[in-house]
DNA sequence: AAAAATATGTCAGTCATGTTGACATATTTA
DNA sequence: TAAATATGTCAACATGACTGACATATTTTT
């Protein structure tokens, strides 16, 4: 992993932006592109692991910070969430203190799906930092975190962080 | 950005992964956004911007290289490379070696229109290197080759590290 | 020279996931 | 009581993927 192509000070400008985009664009895709086979065994796509992730991340949360999370529409949400509720894999609880809100938890199957999802997914990201080593991790968190859109970093950072650090 | 929320050896495996997961995924998500105000000037998405893309770092690719590169059908190609061709922004010369195949080429139109989609994101991800620090933007870099699909790390790797290096 | 393989393009239809705007219902707040 | 809020649903539409079949030109193989 010596290797001159890895070498920043060797990139002009435009080279290290060239290089960020496309390996930001393949690793993604690679990535991503992971769970679709046991997604597809359920009739599930990626909105569908994108609701049960972010749910299993935030018991209780409320169906518009969802929606803003998200950054969709109701109308795009409605039909994922449903269909997951439907299928017995998420629950939707009255709010206790505002009866109006619908809270989202997983219910034990749908920790078990989001689990067998999330099998092959986490296996590839571990080997990957493994392979790339703890201080490259470190500059692999930094600069995604620099690169969150400014209006909205703090509010994502403070999710990304939650239940992490000592 | 000293920060407990970057040291790694503090997060276990779990955390770790759902930190990489989440952080890839509202970093791709907020970069890849920012052209799209521009494209939809044109009329364009972002298929059409890839396309754009992969054309100028390789001018000559042939069809078939392309379709490869961007795990596409030719179906899906298609309708976007033609729309492309027919506005002016791609020029298809016949092989000179294979008169069956068609070699891609931006037009100077087609460079200009790419260079303007770029503009904002190359700034937007040349800030975000110069926040995180070099340490970090190579870090970066070897996570995301990592990440990248074992059947396929070889040839887009060479991609990626065309004209580069020193 | 004929047959097979290859590179490209196109047809018609489907699917997943996003969008908009309008409207309905229940509930809380002013 | 009236207004605002949280959620859900309807219909219609756009983008960008997919499949499988088929057509054309050209090159390679037999």
């Amino acid at each position: 992993m010596t290797d001159i192509f890895f070498e920043v000070e060797k990139h002009s400008d435009h080279q290290k932006f060239l290089k960020g985009m496309e390996l930001l664009y393949f690793a993604y895709r690679d990535f991503i592109s992971w769970p679709d086979d046991v997604l597809q065994t359920y009739g599930f796509g990626r909105a569908h692991h994108r609701v049960l992730h972010f749910v299993g991340r935030n018991p209780g949360m409320k169906v518009a910070e969802l929606l803003k999370l998200l950054s969709i529409t109701k109308q795009s949400l409605s039909r994922v969430l449903s269909t997951l509720v439907e299928k017995g894999h998420i629950r939707q609880d009255i709010g206790d203190q505002d009866r109006r809100q619908r809270l989202l938890f997983l219910t034990d199957q749908g920790q078990t799906l989001l689990d067998k999802i999330a099998e092959h997914q986490k296996d590839h990201m571990l080997k990957a930092f493994e392979k790339a080593g703890g201080q490259s991790v470190e500059g692999f968190w930094k600069v995604l975190s620099a690169l969150l859109a400014d209006d909205n970093r703090d509010e994502i950072l403070a999710r990304v962080n939650k239940d992490m650090g000592e």
